[in-house]
DNA sequence: CTGAAAGCGCTTACAG
DNA sequence: CTGAAAGCGCTTACAG
């Protein structure tokens, strides 16, 4: 009966209008607002007796404890900020949902924000500090000022395959530097002599990085390099590659693509329009490990990125920089692993 | 020399440890601070002269709103929560940035919920109540009694690719159902008379809805029909390909897959495994309306989801809903576009 | 237009 | 183990 008694008040506050407090149970319970609050506390101490009256109070009103309320008093919002370009990322859907899976597992949620151009960076900060968040992972690029920005309200930052090699910030990276040079050094010890670097968008550091890689690796030796500046999308890469196979000056046997996407987008155009043999004539190589890689039409030679290691290490780092801010900076570097597809041979 | 004097004192304030607070900068600027909360509230009466103060003031003082203690005063965090599953919603990422660009148009900000299963939504909710989120997008399915604990708590909810179509909630959707009749009804036209309809993860309503208005189209005809389970994903569209065509019992000349990933191991494997030709022999049709479908190599006919518009439906009633809860639910039906490819003639 | 004051729903020392 | 009380940083009537 008293139970019942309970069920009838519980509805009744709760349609009221707006949804139980602490309060709320507490008068339910018959213990004091402090103890309910207790019961929601990991590791606080309260007695079987009490909590089992909390418990079934809280119950009865459907009660949640107010993580807005509880932010504000406790200065930790369990909230981190998350901001990301879409064109520089093209694993974007895997890695926002590895990240949040990583940070649920620490009951920590995920304020998104997604950046159209690099310079709105400015804009979505300011956002981003209104929100008391507890850290940030960010995959695009920041100036020095707005690292500063970070350190000065002492929020941690952690970035996502960018490296400022001359600025003391955490991130995690794929070495793209490297994995493309190793790419290329394959191509070399295949016998491939006239290559086409294909880089990304000129702002991106990633692309930068890829080409550097490629360039390093070709640089010096007897072999014809051209280069030719895409912006990672399939579209842009037909075209280049139909300039560069139209043009009477070049005749390339190895198409290196700072992206997957362009390389998918060169072989269709080589394959379709020009019919070329690949890898007999023409190798093409990518880089970042797509789902579209594997399918059967390209089986693409390329460089996978270890995105879920990478993910899980950044969260690590995020998470052990809220607990501890004094921590120091710390870069961890991912190499790449090759996937040896029918596109290219590696010898 | 003011000036100067007060920014050493907000470097001193800054450096204490914390961030600014509206006391800080009425202190500084030398009003209450009730006037320094007026400031930053749109439409408030302030004079030329405070709010030059209190301008200066927060500028040196780098003081921004802090979006919790106004969202528990105020009860609007300015936070939706957006619940969807990885495995049912292909065009993920777009949508996801869509919602994002919307939102941040009205200062309104993505807390971000990603299920692996659908039966994760409860313990998720949970998550979302705590955050006071001011409205919901879910492109999950719900059971009415989720449904029901947000109506109950008074959280506008508002479904992006679900239909409830015995509820009263608010949705958007594409009309999948009659997308993929058409897009049926043009393959008879074109004379086909043996179809494989490969359907998505049975717990996908998408799916179902794309292939109940398939078998619609096809029932009571003298065509053959062959109903064959997948799951979205290309490896098994790839499998189930390889199972019908080696069975001596069918002879397919349509395949109808339930989107576009499905439609593209489909052809591959027709393709390259079967050496068939398409669609002169055998049609394919996908539905989505992916990147994928416009590359060279594919060049898929498939229906087109208006994502964009869709997207900005869901944006602007959820809004509505946040404003005047009083609102009746709605549901709005967008039709699909027919994307004339080469993988099927439609006539 | 302005300021003093109450209160949003919690957490957390502090006594008992 | 428990409860009374202060306080997190705001917004919002309420007088003036």
């Amino acid at each position: 009966m008293k139970n019942k008694t309970r069920d009838v008040k519980s509805t009744t506050i709760n349609l009221e209008g707006k949804r139980a407090t602490s309060y709320d149970v507490a008068r339910v319970a018959g213990v004091s607002q402090s103890a309910v609050s207790r019961c929601f506390k990991a590791g606080a101490s309260v007695s079987a007796k009490t909590r089992a009256k909390v418990d079934g109070a809280a119950k009865s009103l459907g009660y949640q404890p107010n993580a807005i309320a509880r932010g504000l008093i406790s200065g930790r919002s369990n909230i981190v900020g998350v901001l990301i370009t879409e064109l520089t990322n093209l694993n974007y859907p895997q890695v926002l949902s590895q990240l949040n899976r990583k940070f649920a597992e620490k009951d920590i949620h995920i304020l998104l924000f997604t950046l159209d151009k690099e310079s709105d960076v400015d804009k979505v900060l300011e956002k981003v500090w209104q929100y008391q968040v507890d850290g940030i992972i960010a995959a695009a690029q920041f100036t020095e000022v707005q690292i500063s920005a970070c350190e000065d309200r002492g929020i941690p930052l952690v970035f996502y395959n960018r490296l400022y090699p001359q600025s003391t910030v955490s991130s995690v990276c794929c070495d793209h530097y490297e994995g493309e040079r190793s790419l290329v050094e394959g191509l070399l010890n295949s016998g491939r002599k006239s290559f086409v670097v294909m880089s990304g968008p000129v702002d991106s550091p990633v692309s930068t990085a890829r080409t550097q890689g490629a360039v390093a690796q070709l640089k010096g030796l007897a072999v014809d390099i051209v280069e030719v500046e895409g912006d990672y999308s399939y579209q842009r890469a037909c075209s280049l590659t139909r300039e560069v196979m139209n043009s009477a000056m070049h005749n390339p046997d190895a198409f290196v693509c700072t992206n997957d996407i362009m390389a998918i987008g060169c072989l269709d155009t080589l394959r379709i329009e020009y019919k070329a043999n690949i890898p007999k004539d023409i190798s093409v190589v990518g880089f970042d490990g797509v789902d579209a890689a594997a399918w059967l039409n390209y089986d693409l030679t390329t460089v996978l990125q270890p995105l879920e290691r990478m993910v899980e290490a950044a969260v690590e780092m995020l998470l052990e920089r809220i607990e501890q801010p004094e921590l120091p900076a710390e870069k961890r570097l991912f190499a790449g692993s090759v996937r040896h597809g029918a596109t290219a041979q590696l010898d």
